[in-house]
DNA sequence: TTTTCCCTAGGTGATAATGCCCATGGACAG
DNA sequence: CTGTCCATGGGCATTATCACCTAGGGAAAA
């Protein structure tokens, strides 16, 4: 057998933990590198934003599993998070999934069916991780950003030249070049390409 | 009371006709225009991809609920999907969930709760299906490039210069120009902003 | 073999974008 | 009242992009 060596940690959120080695042991034997949490609040203490994957059981003292959810969107954290639960229903599996939840386990699961899962999360990290990043350099240029030039950068990403945005809000090319150059510079965008999609970003939830 | 009248229809898929005209009659005093299906088979059948939403019951005769949504993610089609249902287990909520549903909703529910929800799906209607739109027309102008066009096209989207590109490719800056010129017109992109949602929506399921 | 498609590349000119200088007038805080 | 930020705009020079023209070589299909 082989066995990959995968340089992302995966997290283990659960306050039994009987059942956090016993999923650390069927982790390591995936080839994960894998840390446990007792509390949701311990591992939001701990967490820097560092490229991993969430294994989150739904109930436990203090934070709930969805709660912890909850606070890593509002964070903005694009972390994957695979919730796990013993007796879960259906709206709070809804709940989860609307929260942009990989999935929602219900115990006791397969162990085979859970590295599989894995190996897809893993696979995508990258770009999850990427798509966070450029979110985030998209949300501070944009706070920087003033009211009329934050005008010209979504219509700049709706494509408009100079000369459409000069007409469209009625001043002249000059003052269009200047606002695009500010939103350029404040957003640190190379390119307008890389301008576009900060926007999409921000545009999505 | 206000009766707003909402100009994108909601298509009820369910084979229990007292079900579908008790919903009728929900959306109706909601102010929805509104339409119903006897099974899955008949709405595909007449679905031509217009902007509307879709309530669908889960368990029914033939196609089952899950299955029509299915087929419409392999159509490509945007259209929001609202599922219902009886006696909904997790997994198969999950499983709604992961293919894009809107939400899972189990009988009996509220109907208040049902026309909320409405409402904040036929408010991102026209961002869904504008989205939707330029997904086709990404698709078919990519089935149109040559394998040369798609290397310079993510290139491009990338937000690299034709210097730069010329550069990366090992050619000269005349031929990405040509391929580049080639990739607007075959994607028929107005703009490089274009182009770049529109690679946007390729890259993403 | 001829046709067609793809990749390659140069020339010329028009249009667009970018970076640097300059400046004026309003609003608001200190 | 003065400093700062914001929006406005002109000039000038450089670079980029784009649209039109030209054309050769290779590969695959008819």
């Amino acid at each position: 057998m082989i066995i990959e060596v995968n340089q992302a940690p995966v997290y283990i959120v659960d306050d039994d933990s009987d059942f956090r080695e016993s999923l650390a042991w069927l982790l390591d034997s995936g080839g994960y590198q894998c840390r446990g949490f007792a509390s949701a609040e311990a591992f939001l203490e701990a967490y820097q934003g560092e490229a991993a994957c969430l294994l989150l059981d739904v109930r436990m003292g203090g934070m709930s599993g969805l709660e912890l959810q909850h606070q890593l969107l509002e964070r903005d954290y694009l972390l994957p998070v695979i919730l796990i639960t013993g007796h879960g229903d259906v709206p709070m599996a809804v709940e989860a999934m609307k929260n942009h939840a990989v999935d929602f386990i219900s115990k006791p699961f397969d162990d085979s069916q859970l590295l599989a899962l894995l190996q897809r999360v893993m696979a995508e990290l990258p770009q999850r991780f990427k798509r966070q990043a450029l979110r985030h350099q998209a949300r501070a240029g944009w706070a920087e950003l003033s009211g009329r030039e934050r005008e010209v950068a979504v219509l700049v990403a709706e494509g408009l030249s100079n000369k459409a945005l000069a007409e469209a809000l009625g001043i002249s090319i000059k003052t269009v070049e200047i606002h695009r150059s500010r939103v350029m510079k404040k957003m640190a965008a190379q390119s307008l390409a890389q301008l576009v999609k900060m926007l999409g970003t921000l545009a999505q939830p």
